[in-house]
DNA sequence: CAGAGACGCTTTTTT
DNA sequence: AGCGTCTCTG
């Protein structure tokens, strides 16, 4: 280990790790003298991560544990060292995480942080697709399809195979999607997802692969990519174009990889490929907290990493600088349940603060009411509303949290959930840029379409069939003739006072659109000035933009915070109470932190009952909720709750808090003023 | 063939 | 609540 003050991390590594020898760095690369004081910033195990020589590390960084100063301290260290900051690439698992690493970086190293290379997976793919992917047959100018969307092209596909006949039950859209998609992001054939996963629908299965193949085909004709595209298409050009791999892997000659007990295959094998030349890699992350299963993501990469990067020099972060101890004793007791993981031992020295507090509530209102209280009495304590959260498992779990708030005059946002962006009258409007973006967007065209006067689903596939035959398609589009032909002619008309004055800024774009667009949509909701504010919004984020191509591609990308509801509140004042499914509220942190619904069925979720490995995943999940709280935790159920799924009633709190002892939690059962127990009370909606 | 209204079904998590 | 399907009307 090049540049360590001392030798003793041996011990740190464990497992069937082989030993290897580390070269030293080349001596101009080695400071002569660093800005930064790193031994006096870090502890052991951190320098020993932040200073690590060339070649392969994983960095084993638990909850809480620094682990995000470890990897801005990295980048300084880098680029402190004398390596370009061009050629570091900072992978992570949202471009705001990756911004935030960066400008703290800045902070340490200067302006020089700024030419580091970070963002998503996703972005990056987006980024080196446009770049190089033309030989794999794709142009720069691809469109990029949201979940959403790509649901929308499958139904286009399926209608147009004739699979759409409505004799059997065929699956949804939406679970064809994630059918699809799960095959890609485990690289796996549709076939085993079917029989694995989708057992009642095996029947459908040469239907399934039919409709799977002809969307793909569509999707490449069109120059359409989903989300699951990025990923298979940018691990195929690193894969199979050892040109074009050479150049990436050259470009970017140290890899950080944030979160990587969240990425799937594909992606550990675009890390794989794109290190090929260099093997200068180091990822981060905890297999304790790894709850992405659903799309693909296996913990099995963090545990394989060794194996697959022979050399590999294993760091642990076991010093939690988060929460207290009586937090950090209850993370510790639900995750040592869990079957497989690196063996870690989280410790702190914050050894005092209130025991976790275990509530039951009457009912779904009775729990909402004991929260919006207890966020009253906390502020009034001195806890700032920004310190405090509620979290949850799925996104509409806070639906009566969030009247009850609004009651008692508490400010939110909601992270996690239906996005601003995936509202019907913001894609209305984004699918009239993405059409003059790319003209062979069937999926946009469609949406447009539809939403001219008298066109329906027969009129507009005559449309796309004409529009594809011509050159000139706004030309076609004007000479369109019948009930629908008036309104067809003022789409053109908007259309070619998109494409036709030049480079239209995107802020201007919406304006145009918006103009067209205003009458349909009143005549469409009846909520329209709700929407209107929505759009207003929109008209706001696309003023930060030069180039329509990358408003729509972060748009797609990485969506605004917030979820449909929390954006007209924006802007009043940021003393807010965050409200987030855990998923969201990934490497985060408050003060104060509420878990709601924790009642066997909701969490862990029916669904998972039957899988051995989904129950884990949801136990990592509890484990990752816990361990975001530093001072006070409330642990809620309701109980007597009728789950439809399963029309059973439950009223157990999760099985995942059996092996807590008593100690480990005050509990408490809520009553109505005046003495009596609150049942009858409950719920009046 | 478009569009509106009624009804039954099913409901995680996200780039 | 939202989607998909069915039915009815113009």
């Amino acid at each position: 280990m090049v540049g360590l003050p001392n030798n003793s991390f041996a011990h740190l590594m464990e497992r069937d790790t082989k030993t290897y020898v580390l070269k030293r760095l080349v001596d101009e690369a080695v400071p002569r003298k660093l800005s930064i004081d790193y031994a006096a910033a870090l502890n052991s195990q951190q320098l020993a991560a932040v200073t690590a020589g060339e070649g392969p590390s994983l960095v084993i960084a638990g909850a809480g544990s620094g682990k995000t100063r470890t990897l801005v301290y990295r980048v300084a260290y880098l680029i402190d060292s004398g390596i370009d900051p061009s050629q570091i690439l900072l992978l992570t698992f949202t471009r705001k995480s990756s911004q935030e690493m960066l400008d703290r970086a800045g902070e340490l190293i200067g302006v020089r942080s700024e030419r580091v290379r970070g963002g998503t997976f996703h972005s990056v793919a987006n980024m080196l697709l446009r770049r190089y992917g033309r030989s794999i047959g794709l142009e720069p100018g691809f469109t990029i399809l949201d979940r959403g969307d790509a649901e929308d092209l499958i139904a286009l596909v399926r209608s147009q195979l004739g699979l759409n006949e409505k004799d059997k039950r065929f699956p949804r859209k939406g679970t064809i999607a994630e059918m699809f998609s799960k095959s890609e992001n485990t690289l796996r054939p549709l076939a085993e997802i079917v029989v694995e996963e989708f057992d009642h629908f095996s029947d459908h299965l040469d239907a399934l692969e039919q409709l799977q193949r002809g969307y793909q085909a569509s999707k490449r004709q069109r120059q359409l990519v989903d989300y699951d595209d990025l990923l298979v298409l940018l691990r195929r050009l690193v894969m199979e174009d050892e040109g074009v791999r050479r150049t990436i892997s050259s470009l970017y000659r140290y890899i950080l990889v944030d979160e990587y007990q969240d990425t799937n295959r594909l992606q550990a094998d675009v890390v794989r490929h794109l290190a090929s030349t260099h093997h200068n890699v180091m990822v981060v992350g905890d297999d304790a907290q790894s709850i992405y299963a659903f799309r693909g993501a296996t913990f099995k990469n963090i545990m394989e990493f060794p194996a697959l990067f022979p050399g590999t020099i294993i760091y642990k972060l076991e010093e939690n600088y988060r929460s207290t101890q009586p937090i950090l004793n209850l993370a510790n007791t639900i995750i040592e349940a869990a079957t497989e993981r690196y063996s870690k031992h989280l410790f702190t020295r914050k050894l005092d603060g209130p025991l976790p507090v275990l509530v039951e509530a009457a009912g779904e209102n009775a729990q909402s009411r004991f929260i919006a209280q207890k966020i009253l009495e906390l502020r009034e304590e001195g806890v700032p509303l920004s310190e405090m959260a509620v979290l949850f498992r799925s996104s509409f779990h806070s639906f009566d949290l969030e009247i009850e708030l609004s009651r008692h005059g508490l400010s939110f946002i909601k992270r996690g959930g239906v996005k601003f962006i995936e509202t019907a009258h913001v894609k209305d409007l984004l699918a009239h840029m993405r059409v003059v973006a790319n003209p062979l967007d069937a999926v946009s065209w469609h949406r447009v379409l539809m939403l001219v006067e008298g066109v329906g689903p027969k009129k507009a596939q005559d449309v796309m069939a004409a529009l594809v035959k011509s050159d000139k398609p706004y030309h076609a589009l004007r000479e369109m003739t019948g009930r629908s032909g008036k309104g067809l002619k003022d789409l053109a008309l908007t259309l070619e006072s998109l494409a036709g004055s030049g480079d239209l800024r995107p802020a201007e774009q919406v304006n145009h659109i918006y103009e067209y667009y205003l009458p349909i949509l009143k005549t469409q909701y009846d909520d329209y000035p709700k929407r209107m504010r929505d759009l207003d919004h929109l008209q706001t984020i696309a003023e930060g933009y030069q180039e329509v191509e990358t408003f729509l591609s972060d748009l797609a990308l990485e969506p605004p915070d917030g979820s449909a509801a929390g954006v007209e509140a924006t802007d009043r004042d940021d003393e807010r109470l965050v409200l987030s499914t855990i998923h969201s509220a990934k490497g985060l942190e408050w003060q104060c932190v509420f878990v709601i619904w924790i009642v066997d069925g909701r969490f862990p979720s029916v669904y998972s009952f039957s899988e051995d490995e989904g129950l884990e995943e949801e136990r990592r999940l509890f484990y990752v909720s816990v361990t975001r709280a530093k001072r006070h935790l409330y642990l809620t159920y309701p109980i007597n709750v009728f789950d439809r799924g399963s029309g059973m009633i439950l009223s157990k709190p999760s099985r995942f808090l059996d092996p807590v002892s008593p100690g480990q939690l005050d509990q408490l059962v809520l009553m109505e003023e005046g003495g009596r127990a609150d049942w009858y009370s409950r719920d009046d909606h």
